[in-house]
DNA sequence: CGAATTGCGGCATCGAGTGCAATAAGGATT
DNA sequence: AATCCTTATTGCACTCGATGCCGCAATTCG
């Protein structure tokens, strides 16, 4: 939808995505996101219903916003991770990298991620688009290990790594003095600890973190 | 809704949920989830479109069948489990009884499955169904270790679990000759293995699987 | 029989999403 | 400037899932 951004043919375009979402997460914040009807969205963002639609396949797309990119970004990140640390740690960094925030962005999005995580709609919408971002942790854990995206380890691993973020995510909205980097990082030394935990109920150190 | 079972007045049911899952499945069957309409499958179990609304929710809650009675087992399961087991040991062996089979059952399962994880509109519904499965889990996770179930650990154990089931599911539907239980041993201790190799990419052993 | 209870189903309505075709708004060409 | 080409916007009709409302059907109990 960018890829004809210097284009000077034809008529111009009257909004874009982010005019749309500021109308958008506006009404949503006003009276709930399933209180809001995409035709009151369109009003405000001052466009057709018919128009809106083709920006967005979909009212539950709307929040998402520009996710793909971070994708595509994810996918090179962790292309050029040094091969020489430990799979799990890479996409650790990884994940960290993928959710780090600019201070000023905080507020933006943490309502942002509260509409994803709390409206219903929303939660079952979101599956599509985690599914995305697994494999391309699954990917990336195939090509380390020789294995296909499409084996057992792999996907695991994506959804593991997804269960931790969004584990964090959840604490992080419902903490408020915590930083997502934080919670990313205990999510993951908790894990280690609990699934090292031995027979007699002792943990044993279990080091890196 | 079969809290009445016994119930004696009043005009008597004229169908069930098993009759409706049949004619469900029947048509799922013969022309997808997606391209089959409520009207069709009202029509197919002998009944009126708001009939069928009233013994499911929604179109998407057809193919999840009795869940809750399976939330139900799985709780008891975990709070009959001895206490002197790993925390992580008990989950596991709690999941594996969730996903026990009857071989006869086998067929009719896997095509359930087969459905909710290929089925875009079903993948996006059932985060709604994983969230209450989670919620299970993260409470004996919390019971055990004396902790909320909105804490930290017990969530992201429940987000692992569930992750560690549906990588086992999904290989599950692909290779045809593997059973459930190996698929769901051979995720947690690929997991165990994965979340312990060191710094210099050795593996240590892990003992017990 | 009549009253109370319970399930069924028709009807109207809403909201999301889609296909189609008309129209608006620019630049390029002659 | 008139025309053509390209791209974006928009209105319209329609499908489908879902819901509220209300009357009807069937059955038991007094």
């Amino acid at each position: 939808m960018l890829v004809n951004a210097g284009q000077t043919r034809g008529r111009r375009p009257t909004t874009d995505h982010a005019a749309i979402e500021r109308a958008a997460f506006r009404l949503f914040a006003e009276r709930g996101f399933e209180e809001t009807t995409v035709d009151a969205i369109a009003e405000a963002a001052g466009i057709a219903r018919r128009t809106l639609f083709r920006y967005y396949p979909s009212k539950n797309d709307i929040p998402w916003g520009r996710f793909e990119a971070g994708l595509a970004h994810l996918r090179e990140f962790l292309r050029a991770m040094p091969h020489d640390i430990p799979v799990w740690r890479a996409v650790h960094r990884a994940v960290l990298d993928f959710n780090r925030l600019d201070e000023a962005a905080v507020p933006q999005h943490r309502e942002r991620m509260r509409l994803l995580l709390t409206t219903p709609a929303l939660q079952a919408h979101s599956a599509l688009k985690y599914a995305a971002w697994r494999r391309v942790i699954a990917e990336y854990v195939a090509v380390r290990r020789g294995l296909s995206p499409d084996d057992l380890l792999p996907r695991t691993v994506g959804h593991v790594s997804l269960g931790m973020a969004l584990s964090a995510y959840e604490q992080w909205l419902d903490s408020e003095d915590l930083s997502l980097s934080e919670l990313l990082d205990s999510a993951l030394s908790g894990l280690r600890l609990y699934l090292c935990e031995d027979h007699d109920g002792r943990h044993p150190a279990a080091g890196g973190g």
